[in-house]
DNA sequence: GCATAATTATAGCTGTTGCTATACTCGATC
DNA sequence: GATCGAGTATAGCAACAGCTATAATTATGC
């Protein structure tokens, strides 16, 4: 009972190959997720308070001081933020340009779901889930959208 | 400088304990997606092929066997799956359940994005990311846009 | 300036998801 | 019915993301 899936095109499988980079592109952006978070974050606190502390970002996450200590370890390796012993974190120019980039695709995912009809707080919600899976062309889908439905 | 942020609402942070929900949820989501991936797909592939082996899941997801073996034992330990030795894997009632619901969010968002105008190949690749991130409200949305707007 | 509070650093644990390498079992072929 | 290839199981490793507990450091208050 070993039938090769191009005998039955009515079921639901796609080409293998598709699949895969599919899933691929899917994790590839699980990984990234957590990443554009934090700098997003950052770069938010920076803005609005001068500076980014750790307790500042553990509260605003939901995690504890040590995850943020961690992480923060990791993107200093990436060449994403700088840090002082002891003093706060700073977004390299790397880091900052990510920054901006994620915010704004979050900007354009919330907007869209609200000029969708979605409520605000599950729109503010479903955004930091979604973000991170929307390539270039689907955010330019949700931006003309947007703009020609309720604010343009 | 450590400044309450209600004294500057100019800025893009939102209140904290709003914050943290978007993110608890934004997690759960992640903790879930793999599990959804897999019912999902293994349903497809005993509705295709009448059986779900092990190489074609990790064919199709494009990792390694082992590490389908191992997440196929947390999803038997989760009563979602049953696997008998060196036998195929076969869904529980719950795991059909959470495999049909994951499957009709996935077509709702890759249909509605086909709807917005995004190329087939876009909307295949990144409904794999978002379905996991809709919730029931955005879906509904989705599934009212894409039926008012294609098919009905 | 010194004690204390707040913050950050570090150690060590758990659970998850991936990998390679290798052993085992099943089924089919001869 | 022994062999051999396909498929599965298992062992062991690494990276990641979370935690608690605790040490080190900075900042604050007196």
């Amino acid at each position: 009972m070993r039938e090769p899936p191009s005998s039955a095109p009515d079921g639901p499988l796609i080409d293998p190959e598709v699949h895969v980079e599919s899933f691929r592109q899917a994790r590839e952006a699980r990984r990234l997720e957590l990443v554009e978070d934090y700098v997003e974050l950052i770069a938010d606190l920076i803005g609005d308070g001068g500076e980014a502390r750790q307790v500042d970002i553990a509260a605003r996450l939901g995690v504890a001081q040590p995850t943020v200590a961690k992480m923060l370890k990791r993107l200093a390796e990436d060449g994403l933020v700088q840090q002082r012993p002891y003093r706060g974190v700073f977004l390299t120019a790397s880091g900052e340009a990510l920054a901006v980039q994620s915010r704004e695709r979050h900007r354009i995912v919330e907007r869209f779901l609200c000029a969708l009809g979605v409520s605000p707080e599950t729109a503010r919600r479903d955004a930091e889930g979604i973000e991170h899976h929307v390539s270039a062309e689907t955010l330019e889908a949700f931006r003309r959208f947007a703009d020609g439905r309720s604010d343009a």
